[in-house]
DNA sequence: AACCTGACTCGCC
DNA sequence: AGGCGAGCCAGGT
């Protein structure tokens, strides 16, 4: 279980509807200075469709302006029709949105 | 094998 | 208040 694992089983965990920060999704993987990497991470995401990456945003709510599979639009598509509202075409309503808490990942994969 | 870079975040000027 | 550097990991050069 490496620490990319654990990023994107965090990913996963996001539930349908609201949104997680990259700091939140580096804190369950197990620190919050990986969120760097949590953005290399799904730069290089490995399995498209399987791992909700639009479901990851900056701490501003902003989506990354780099979101490259399908276009920042279909980013906001995806959102909305979940539930997720936006302040404007490229910030989600972080603050009702986010999710409230993520489990930590363990070396094994479990919580 | 060392060095650079990147979907970030936070603390310190 | 806004800019800058550090810390983290993996992959390419």
């Amino acid at each position: 279980m490496n620490t990319f694992q654990r990023i994107y089983e965090a990913v996963k965990l996001i539930p349908e509807g609201q949104v997680a920060t990259y700091g939140q999704v580096a804190e369950a993987a197990g620190g919050r200075r990986l969120s760097r990497v949590v953005g290399y991470a799904l730069h290089v995401n490995p399995e498209p469709g399987v791992i909700p990456c639009h479901r990851v945003v900056m701490r501003d709510g902003a989506v990354s302006p780099a979101f490259a599979f399908g276009g920042a639009g279909r980013q906001k598509e995806l959102l909305e029709a979940e539930g997720v509202a936006f302040l404007d075409d490229s910030h989600v309503d972080i603050q009702r949105f986010r999710v409230p808490f993520l489990p930590l990942i363990q070396e094994d994969g479990t919580f």
